[in-house]
DNA sequence: CTATGTAATGTAAACCATTACATAACGTGC
DNA sequence: GCACGTTATGTAATGGTTTACATTACATAG
């Protein structure tokens, strides 16, 4: 493998002279710069990124962590991110953490260890060395920034939407589809995103007067599978609710499953709502309403926020709220008029 | 931040003796050993992996190359790699090529860029360097492991199902069902994944001795959306097909939805199966049919290839052909008992 | 023709870890 | 008391790039 000093001899040139070729062209003569990129091309040269990060002290590389890329919701998210890294010469990896603490403190090591200069958050968890860094410790923070999820402990920059704004719409809606008796699937507690929804489900109630009876907020996982189950056990509700908020889609598709596998429908027994708009929300029997979150700009506002982190831009915490939108479609359609069918905008 | 310098005044021993400490730990005294361990503690210090890896010329890292990260398909597979990477001490990077050649050479250029070993390819595209080796150029071949797809003129280390056999299965299961009129959606031409899988179609009709008329082939490219759109096209087949053996489970979904839209029910005007087992297809109304490819095998295989691949196991490429599964739900459930319903072991 | 400025290029010191080789410390056997 | 082997540690070269600083070439002004 050709590095820069056979380039330097190929070209005739110094190796500093090769190097500006490519980081500062315009320090070059024209020629010059011609001669080096001829011998580049013939030698197949292609500078070594480890070397030059060890020098420079940074990789120009983010990783954007996720609990599970399985779930679509992420996807527009990282493309997001993908966009405005590469418009700045940054790489991104991903990450993928399972919500399990090892996995995300094996990436937060990858920082450390210079091979990505910062970290893009999308879960429910906190690197260990920040966590410890919370509670006394020393030691220089590492890049940070979280999207979705924020942590009451933490001031670091963050982009989200307003959950419990968003939630509480969505509730608002069943209710003026005549639901009168409201239950939830919340995503597991200790997660700040999902209390915020909880806590919007529970605000429409109350600014609705209506009563939110033992037993009418369920605890998922945000997975299919717990919404499934959850609804299964909803079901078995006395008295049966007439309207069901999941904390997101996937639970929702879940949910749906369980009530068409007991012969019951939507929206006639149940109107449903989710919650991100994940690309096979519109797919499934009847399509699912649901909050669209504007993933691309999440993502994008993300990579930007970290741009100014690293560029040190100095302190100065930015917080980003993004507007949602509400999507009616037709598992939450009930007394309402067709026409009122498909894509409705936010209020 | 800390380098392996300070560590060792700190510890007051050698660098050597601190580099040992970490990667030849049988080779220090343990109470040097521990000395060193408390100084690292104490520094909060972590190698830096860009010297190392310039040093060592390799970067322990694979990339895994996927077309579109929001296919569940693909996560199975990931988590796979995933695990056998890092029981060898290997990261694992995810790149999204949105089958979009630019981006894929890309992520090429981090392996010739020594960021990353070596890359495992899921998608339908090769690196244009690579292609353009196959054409006569000369240069170092980079490691590469193909999961999934196939390429005609390449020889390289490869894991995948059978996917001809496997479609072939899928139809005869069809027409087992007591289908006559049997329509495919296929994936985007030019694709050896989609060519083997019309092959199997192909020769399960011809095996049954049935017709496979003009127009019953259609090409889609993989998304739900083409599969809605495909799925119009075919109800307005004459004679209208009684089976459609989709490509993949998106395009399933997406076809079950212009089925039902059309007023039409699955499976008794169309039975249909799809190939993958993506996580929703369980889910969809109604469940669907389809073949399992065993995700967690590939990603394991593909990186064990890898692995072997980086280790220069003399040339000797290996090819690896896994097992995969017919699933039978609803959607393709006609004139069979009803006890037949649920997962059939292949065969 | 000299002084001064500007532009283009070169030299060599970083960046931080690994590792071949050298050295030191210590024990064993004679 | 010496030769030798074993084990633990140290010294310094190495990997490939960037970049501060030095040098050179050349033009312009005086």
């Amino acid at each position: 493998m050709a590095t820069i000093i056979d380039i330097a001899r190929r070209a005739g040139v110094s190796v500093a002279t090769v190097s500006r070729t490519f980081s500062h062209p315009d320090k070059v003569q024209a020629k010059t710069r011609e001669r080096v990129n001829r011998a580049v091309a013939e030698l197949g040269y292609s500078p070594n990124a480890l070397a030059r990060g060890l020098r420079q002290m940074r990789s120009r590389t983010v990783i954007v962590i996720v609990p599970w890329i399985q779930n679509p919701f992420f996807a527009g998210i990282i493309q997001g991110v993908e966009n405005v890294a590469h418009d700045n010469g940054f790489k991104v990896l991903l990450g993928e953490t399972q919500e399990r603490q090892e996995r995300l403190d094996y990436y937060a090591a990858m920082v450390s260890s210079r091979i990505a200069d910062g970290l893009i958050l999308l879960g429910s968890l906190l690197p260990a060395e920040i966590s410890q860094r919370l509670e006394g410790g020393g030691g220089q923070p590492m890049p940070l920034v979280l999207a979705c999820e924020r942590f009451a402990e933490l001031t670091c920059p963050h982009v989200a939407i307003d959950n419990e704004r968003a939630a509480c719409e969505a509730v608002h809606h069943l209710i003026g589809q005549g639901c009168r008796r409201i239950a939830t699937v919340s995503g597991p507690s200790g997660n700040t995103l999902s209390e915020d929804r909880t806590a919007g489900y529970r605000r429409a109630l109350a600014e609705a007067g209506l009563p939110c009876p033992d037993g009418y907020i369920l605890e998922g996982d945000f997975s299919v599978e717990s919404g499934y189950r959850m609804m299964e056990a909803v079901l078995k509700l006395d008295p049966r609710p007439d309207g069901i908020f999941f904390a997101n889609d996937e639970m929702a598709i879940g949910g749906l499953r369980a009530i068409g596998k007991a012969g019951l429908s939507v929206p006639g027994d149940f109107a449903v709502i989710g919650f991100d708009d994940i690309r096979f929300a519109e797919y499934v029997t009847p399509p699912l309403s649901t909050i669209r979150q504007p993933t691309g700009e999440i993502g994008e506002t993300a990579m930007r926020l970290m741009l100014e982190h690293l560029n040190a831009t100095p302190a100065e915490v930015s917080q980003v709220i993004l507007d949602h939108q509400l999507v009616v479609r037709e598992s939450s359609l009930r007394g309402a008029l067709p026409s009122q069918a498909g894509q409705a905008d936010k209020q």
